[in-house]
RNA sequence: GCGCCCGUAGCUCAGUGGAUAGAGCAAUUGGCUACGAACCAAUAGGUCGGAGGUUCGACUCCUUCCGGGCGCACCA
């Protein structure tokens, strides 16, 4: 509703400017006054119109708020300050309209490609990963569309690098520094299997140790970089016994990663592989027409002499001179580099790659939907994932360069529009902090333990593993709920745990703005209190608690004051923890929509704890079953009945469930 | 060396150029016969890294310096 009103407010003030001062203001800023006395909506206009109309910033304001006084909505306008424009609502009329659940639409045309969690399936995912995971699986939430907003058709991708040398290290791992043979791997797996090791967490170890292995006696490290190399080779060329191991071991652990993410709500509809760019030959046509189009050219003299380049983002280099920093796209042997592999790629997910696609299989069922995987020859019919308007990649800041690189060739080749629509959802690692390092078991270098955080790195089996950090967080919420409700089941108790753990792990990764780095501390990650997702939970279950025992229906409640005179209940200094409660209510769709466009469900989740931080003060400081007034009463119920409806809404958004109890 | 990011309360972090810079944690104090305290209230805690500049107005924009991080492959 808010949203409605200020988007209102806007359109009028641009009409009002235009006719009165033939001023022409693509943007009117708009914000919040500090206190709720001072009213709902606050405009600075007239410091901006100062100078540029030779008045005075009171003078103006007191013009403008005789304009703004008519609007649908408005109450009142009243200047304040130095000039502020002070607009507050028909506080009323409002609640009546939040009631309804009227708001401001959002959403659109077009197909819009999440990609996000893109584990090297070849170890168990990390709290670097889960950050990724959950990031973009909530923006995925506030994009698509359901039953509070419009939205967008949105796909979500998880990119598979099934053929990659992390893989391959692995298989080294297998075959060459443990000198197993295909066929002893493949026992192996089935006794892991029996046994219910995971298999991810089996390869996180030999990952790391073959990391060290390679570099481990200084004789033997020239042939074992040969080894790796050529396994590389071996598992990307395809049909033969060598790649057909890398092929199980990255199947396995995908589907572990599957699990992991499922724990957490997370669902993907389709996997690309890199095996059918490969082999498909995505990179010949984009080779083709990069070559056409002029942003690929052959260097012929120079360091890079023999190779294929493009021209970095930001070069100044002109044609004539040799450009020595150009990004090389095609080696002097003749095979592609990871970056032209990624083009072809991004040329096809915005349909631009001619006559090419995944062929499509099903390889996941959800309880809702398929989740398809390329392959060479797929089923019909199938979805189509490719020719999006929009595409999202949620990738780290440690990728900045390399994305970038790509987001040049596109607009080198002519396309703008899809360069434009291009975004690297970026974001800071995480990383532990020494203290959460030592509590762990690692060992910490001296020099380490001074440091704010230590990276954490699959290479080094250096990290917290996800279902690791799952499962304690479970338990930890489990000894709470199974202390407080002794009367439920063991099943209701663990879905309980299950959901207050799920609730404080992704709020805990959604509560950093996106550059920041997270400096991973068990301590605050295991927290309940305080700003976190149980808290936010917990007042739901509080405003559950209150509707219950007054025996009436959420919605039966929000029905009824839509047809009841409670102004008088909505004024003055005591009531306003009861008015603040539906006005922020209603900014639910003006956070979402800034969510959106910053990119940053941060703002989102902040949103959730200050309107349950709210409820809890209004909690506190208004009884409600003992309420004698009728009318007042029912006012009360209504607020907590609004406040229950919008914060479950917004958890909705998060990825996080309301429990019944806690 | 070049590029990008970050320096805000003891700690972890918010803060679209606008009103008295805010939360959480930790500390101190007070509040449970329950609408369940996974909570609330109060106190204390700040030269917003330093210095210039732009502006009616700067934590926010620009320049520069200091401190920290991350990138700068014919790796992926």
């Amino acid at each position: 509703m808010y949203r409605i009103l200020q988007q209102r407010v806007h359109t009028h003030l641009q009409n009002t400017l235009k006719t009165k001062y033939d001023l022409d203001l693509a943007q009117i800023p708009m914000e919040q006054p500090p206190r709720i006395e001072l009213g709902e909506i606050a405009l600075p206009i007239a410091f901006e119109l100062a100078k540029r109309l030779k008045k005075a910033p009171r003078a103006i304001a007191t013009e403008l708020a005789d304009e703004i006084r008519g609007i649908e909505g408005v109450r009142d306008v009243e200047i304040a300050g130095a000039g502020y424009l002070n607009i507050r609502f028909d506080r009323a009329a409002a609640m009546q309209q939040i009631a309804r659940g009227e708001h401001a639409g959002i959403g659109g045309d077009g197909f819009r490609l999440v990609e996000h969690t893109s584990i090297n399936p070849n170890k168990a995912a990390h709290v670097g990963h889960l950050r990724n995971a959950i990031l973009g699986d909530t923006f995925q939430r506030l994009l698509r569309s359901d039953n509070f907003k419009r939205g967008y058709d949105v796909g979500v991708q998880n990119y598979i690098d099934n053929t990659g040398v992390q893989v391959a290290d692995v298989v080294v791992g297998f075959l060459h520094m443990e000198g197993k043979s295909v066929a002893d791997v493949k026992t192996l797996l089935s006794e892991l299997r029996a046994s219910g090791t995971r298999i991810d967490y089996y390869l996180w170890d030999l990952y790391a140790r073959v990391s060290q292995w390679y570099t481990a006696d200084e004789a033997q490290t020239a042939a074992r970089k040969e080894m790796r190399l050529a396994t590389l080779h071996l598992v990307e060329e395809g049909n033969n016994p060598t790649a057909e191991l890398a092929d199980i071991l990255a199947t396995a652990v995908l589907e572990r990663h599957l699990e992991t993410m499922q724990r957490l709500g997370i669902e993907y509809d389709f996997l690309p592989r890199e095996s059918e760019i490969l082999h498909l030959h995505f990179w010949d046509a984009a080779r083709r027409e990069m070559i056409e189009r002029g942003v690929l050219y052959e260097v012929t003299e120079g360091k890079n002499k023999g190779c294929w380049v493009m021209r970095r983002p930001g070069s100044t280099v002109s044609a004539e001179e040799v450009d020595e920093d150009a990004k090389v796209i095609i080696r002097s042997n003749g095979t592609v580099t990871y970056v032209g592999k990624d083009i072809a790629y991004h040329l096809w997910k915005f349909g631009l790659l001619p006559g090419k696609d995944f062929g499509y299989k099903k390889f996941h069922e959800y309880p809702t939907h398929t989740c398809w995987i390329s392959t060479m020859h797929g089923e019909e019919p199938h979805p189509t994932f490719g020719k999006a308007s929009w595409i999202y990649n949620v990738i780290d800041s440690r990728q900045n360069d390399p994305q970038a690189n790509v987001v040049e060739a596109l607009r080198g080749m002519g396309y703008d529009s899809a360069a434009d629509h291009y975004v690297h959802l970026n974001y800071a690692m995480v990383a532990l902090t020494p203290r959460c390092a030592i509590d762990l078991g690692y060992e910490v270098s001296e020099e380490d333990r001074t440091r704010a955080y230590i990276e954490v790195s699959g290479r080094k089996g250096f990290g917290v593993k996800a279902d690791d950090l799952i499962d304690r967080l479970i338990a930890a919420a489990k000894v709470e709920v199974d202390k407080r409700h002794p009367e439920l089941t063991e099943d209701e108790r663990l879905k309980i745990a299950t959901q207050i753990a799920v609730g404080a792990l992704r709020y805990f990764m959604l509560k950093f703005t996106r550059n920041t780095v997270i400096a991973f501390d068990l301590r605050d990650a295991l927290s309940f209190e305080g700003e976190t997702g149980p808290y936010v939970q917990y007042a739901i279950v509080r405003a559950t608690n209150i509707l219950r025992k007054a025996s009436v229906e959420q919605d039966e409640v929000l029905t009824q004051i839509q047809t009841t005179s409670a102004a008088a209940h909505l004024e003055g200094e005591e009531n306003n923890s009861i008015w603040e409660i539906w006005l922020m209510t209603s900014r639910l769709t003006t956070v979402l929509a800034q969510a959106i466009e910053t990119a940053e469900p941060a703002h989102l989740a902040r949103y959730a704890f200050q309107l349950a931080q709210a409820f809890n003060n209004f909690y506190h400081r208004h009884p409600v079953l003992t309420e004698e007034d009728p009318t007042r009463r029912q006012l009360l119920l209504a607020t907590a009945a609004i406040a229950r409806r919008e914060l479950i809404q917004t958890l909705h958004l998060l990825g996080m469930e309301a429990p019944p109890v806690m």
